[in-house]
DNA sequence: GCCAACGTTGGC
DNA sequence: GCCAACGTTGGC
């Protein structure tokens, strides 16, 4: 099983959006980057929700992917705002997983709060640039990031 | 293949 | 709203 980190702001689709919708197809990425990313999410597979460009940014929930490597249906949309014209029913260009709601944190564990830990120095989420919106997240950083969300 | 211009992300 | 740090596009 592999560890992951999603971006989503949360005045678009937030962890509760996510909570009442139960599962989500994570269309709209377009960077190709973080699409190969996307690609190799298998079932099973956990993925940390991040708040972004919110006041303040930071963790907001776990995902578990549902359902792997699917086209994203929002290429095809003309009228959408993910529209991509070079993309084909038969050799789409952007992928998604389908995500279900695992659970919402206690609390939003901050970015401040984040950078604050010595464990997860190494973080991508971390790195000064890093603006990938899907990220790889190893076993421990996983794990640590998990007790900084426990309500002490 | 280079690179200038432009667009986007996302913290602040 | 600003802007650094990217990524993408397209002319050459």
């Amino acid at each position: 099983m592999k560890y992951w980190l999603a971006k989503t702001e949360p005045d678009v689709y937030s962890i509760d959006d996510l909570a009442r919708d139960g599962k989500t197809l994570w269309t709209a990425v377009r960077n190709y980057q973080a699409r190969n990313f996307l690609r190799e999410m298998k079932r099973k597979d956990r993925v940390l929700i991040y708040h972004s460009n919110a006041e303040p940014p930071g963790l907001a929930g776990i995902a578990e992917v549902s359902e792997e490597d699917m086209a994203d249906p929002t290429q095809f949309d003309k009228a959408g705002e993910y529209y991509d014209p070079k993309a084909t029913r038969e050799q789409p260009r952007w992928f998604c997983p389908e995500v279900r709601f695992v659970k919402k944190l206690p609390e939003l564990v901050s970015l401040d709060r984040l950078r604050l830990h010595k464990s997860l120095v190494g973080l991508l989420l971390l790195q000064k640039g890093s603006r990938l919106s899907v990220i790889p997240v190893s076993k421990e950083h996983f794990h640590a990031m998990l007790e900084l969300s426990k309500v002490k």
